[in-house]
DNA sequence: CTGAAAGCGCTTACAG
DNA sequence: CTGAAAGCGCTTACAG
């Protein structure tokens, strides 16, 4: 099966490739009216496929761009890539999503690698763990947007929760539902992720704010697996907390878990409120007041300035961080 | 920040480009140990990069594949991507994933917009609606794997779940805890999609060979906006099913919110088994009876076959449908 | 209005 | 053991 190349397009059609190639990139200005429409036959009939390998080599542009998430697990990272390549579409970029997994080292392979494919820009939800390829990235001025994280001391302008409203907001709830003691509970804090450090930053703010206590045994920041452990710890307190803030949508998950495990009942004997709106919140028994990050926003945003840093070439000294509002979705588990 | 190439390397290392290249592609055999590592080194002074795409215009092959799901918004096209992915990175190969949204016309684009890009082969979830595109690749045998679905008179190997079994599994385990009016609801049923036709028609035989009575008013098929409509219906018939079998995971959300909505019990008011092993069901209350897929081997299957297909060059006449086996997950649903 | 020529960055016989 | 040459399928000035 032969492919189909533009000389054979140009050869049935009679004129020359550089012809066609004006047809394909719709330089119509000076070309006859037959010549078009003679062009278009033959496309039509030999069902010609332009080979867009060839022209990215020439143009030296992919139309394409690489995201690579740091968890594909969170919800929040599907949401905002399949935000992301919404846009792409609009603006006929293609999309290649990659998940790092959290480790540093598969990172580092997929921004080889797409680099190596020649996608014209990235966007990363950082590990923090490549800080050197981060920077001579920025270095090169390659066109690079961070996304839910920022990393110390390089200066690529991210996409963000307002991470530490997001914590005051479920501390407002809680407190004007009478709460007092209340924990957090997040993924581990040990590589300072910025939404969780932020998280845990803005918990221990609007507690005092409030005027209430802050119990160092409250917070937890572990990995996923102890974190059934870590709630037997709290729920063995003499004062055990009665609601728990969770810093994602994995902590909740694992709370939940606990909760049907030790036959408890949300509310009454714990109160419950995640960070990320997940999808059985609404159904979930009780449904679950969650406090939601406007993921198609976010992805919007990240690609709109990702496209922008491509178009301009400058991408010069980089933006500012963008900071988005999170929301409360009040529901019965408080 | 122009690029480095190839011939940067040759000069710095001063031998020829052709050198280089047989360097990057591991033809060492008749190169000087000391030739060898002068490349080395400057490769890695240089920090160069090949360049995949101008490679790939040679070598006609991108070492990527295209993976075009129906709708992503099945946990199961998540977990059948996820999985191709993994086996596709143990052969070096790429993935390109693409949402067909259940729309033909977009699938035709991705299909189109995929082979221009050159990827090597094609795994499909069809929509079932562009039978001339599907003929026209396997008469022109380019490397194509149908998953989920097959379609009518298109002899292209899919991988599926024995969708019969999973019905039958269903309702064996209904019966066995002794329900006998049994329903069973699946999303629309009208352009005959392979998994939904078998599952119901699965659904009638094991109903049958329990000698239970078959009622038309039991089997709904709607679109997921007409599902509560439909459960209405059901529980307003003078004798209402006692237990519901779900086609799929968003049908079993459907019918969660439901008995949410209407404040049943499950599975004292409803008893309800879910195909397809949703993320919640192990912790929702009561933890949810579900028919597992084996959505990893699924997977896995899939990207071998094009693999294979790849590679041999002729795909020659297709092989067989292969077949999995639904796995009946108890839980407290029933 | 259209064509000849050069070139994008690689790889691959082939010659020596 | 290494290099010169041709070519993958396009696009892009440039000439006419």
């Amino acid at each position: 099966m032969k492919n189909i190349t533009i000389s054979d397009v140009a050869e049935r059609a009679k004129v020359s490739r550089s012809t066609v190639s004006q047809y394909l990139n719709q330089r119509y200005d000076y070309m006859g009216e037959k010549t078009k429409l003679r062009i278009e036959e033959v496309i039509e009939e030999l069902g010609y496929q332009p080979n867009i390998v060839a022209r990215s080599l020439k143009q030296k542009s992919t139309k394409t761009i690489g995201v690579i998430v740091a968890n594909i697990l969170h919800n929040f990272s599907t949401e905002v890539s399949r935000s992301i390549e919404d846009v792409c579409n609009d603006y006929d970029f293609h999309t290649i999503i990659c998940n790092a997994d959290d480790e540093p080292k598969k990172e580092k392979r997929y921004i080889e690698m797409l680099r190596a494919k020649q996608v014209d820009g990235l966007i990363i939800f950082p590990t923090g763990g490549n800080k050197d390829l981060y920077k001579r990235m920025l270095e090169e001025n390659y066109p690079v947007v961070f996304v839910d994280r920022s990393v110390d001391g390089i200066p690529i302008s991210s996409i963000m929760l307002d991470n530490e409203k997001a914590s005051t907001l479920a501390i407002n709830h809680f407190a004007s539902n009478g709460y007092k003691r209340i924990g957090i509970v997040t993924t581990s804090i040990l590589q300072s992720v910025t939404p969780r450090v932020e998280r845990v930053e803005g918990y221990r703010n609007a507690m005092q704010a409030h005027g209430l206590p802050i119990d160092e045994d409250y917070i937890k920041s572990v990995n996923i697996g102890e974190i059934q452990e870590a709630l037997i710890e709290m729920a063995n307190l003499p004062n055990p907390p009665e609601a728990i803030l969770a810093g994602n949508d994995l902590a909740l998950i694992e709370i939940l878990k606990f909760v049907k495990k030790h036959n408890l009942t949300m509310p009454k004997d714990l109160a419950v409120i995640g960070i990320d709106d997940v999808s059985f919140a609404s159904f979930y028994s009780p449904t679950i007041t969650t406090i939601a990050q406007p993921t198609f926003k976010m992805g919007k945003k990240a690609a709109e300035v990702l496209l922008s840093k491509i178009q301009k070439e400058e991408s010069k000294d980089d933006g500012p961080d963008y900071r988005f509002e999170p929301e409360l979705v009040c529901r019965d588990s408080v």
